[in-house]
DNA sequence: AAAATAAATGCATAAATATGCAAAAAACAA
DNA sequence: TTGTTTTTTGCATATTTATGCATTTATTTT
């Protein structure tokens, strides 16, 4: 399905620049091998919260729902980094290893992210699998896990 | 001029109900004696920052920029009430009244609310100067602070 | 006060966004 | 698989929102 991969794109996009118009995200969209029509776009951005606010300087942009937002500036991301030891893929799903006893409080933060591409995750002590929505691949949790966590594949190389 | 008040009541009624559109908006300040085009209604909206956003259940509503809804779920607003001990009118200005060295704190919550009826505010120890935008009155700003502190006067009365 | 300048507003309309409806695609059931 | 139901999508268009321009209103300057 199609849907999923825009719905993907359009966060990540949104994220990373100052989007204006519906038909500017649909170019860059297009810029990235996906092609839909100004309504699809409309009905997505409704389903995902993307909601459109003042910049500031006369203008407009598209802005994702303040629950993603918030966890960018979130101290508690500070504290997640460091903890966070290694993240192996297996059989579609992904495995992040904690620190010892610190797999419940960063799952906590991943669920409240409210990322499109996380189905939810299950905590045990150290470990953390996180399971993928339908569609999604382990290429792209590796992305969104950067958009949330930023720094994080950089921190783990160096381990 | 007509401006102050209306952008006042805008923020009011967008803090207060659920505006799904522009003329929806419209009407209700009608029916506030506040009348203007909805040409006008765009240029205010994007002037205070008010985001439209998607409601979660298929439509719209405005909303205010964050860092005036955040102050209405702030940690700190709950700190703040209690040592509020007397609201009193002088010259035009508003004179609040803490409890002694808590002045600057409250001052500094009041300042964060960023409402547009508040020019500005000079904290001593336990005094707090509330300058009113121009042409602003004493009783928007009370309307104003029962905003960013719900039951403000109410707990004042009990003293 | 009168003139000059800036700010606010309405009107008309352009630009942008949302949506009903029918078609296509996908998911599901027998 | 084949038929059935649900979801997604595009098209055309309605609805909503933004804006250029002229006018009025307010502010500042002389």
């Amino acid at each position: 399905m199609q849907k999923t991969k825009r719905l993907l794109a359009i966060e990540t996009i949104i994220s990373e620049e100052k989007i204006s118009t519906q038909e500017e995200l649909l170019r860059k969209l297009k810029g990235k091998g996906i092609s839909c029509t100004q309504a699809t776009l409309s009905r997505n951005l409704r389903q995902l919260g993307v909601g459109r606010i003042p910049n500031g300087i006369g203008g407009y942009k598209y802005s994702l729902p303040e629950k993603i937002r918030s966890s960018e500036k979130s101290p508690l991301r500070l504290n997640i980094v460091p903890v966070i030891q290694d993240i192996v893929e297996a059989n579609g799903l992904m495995v992040i290893k904690t620190i010892p006893g610190n797999a419940s409080n960063t799952a906590f933060f991943i669920d409240g992210t409210a990322r499109y591409e996380i189905a939810g995750t299950i905590a045990g002590d150290d470990t953390i699998l996180v399971i993928p929505r339908d569609g999604v691949t382990i290429q792209q949790v590796h992305t969104c896990l950067e958009i949330i966590l930023p720094g994080i594949h950089e921190q783990i190389k160096k381990k």
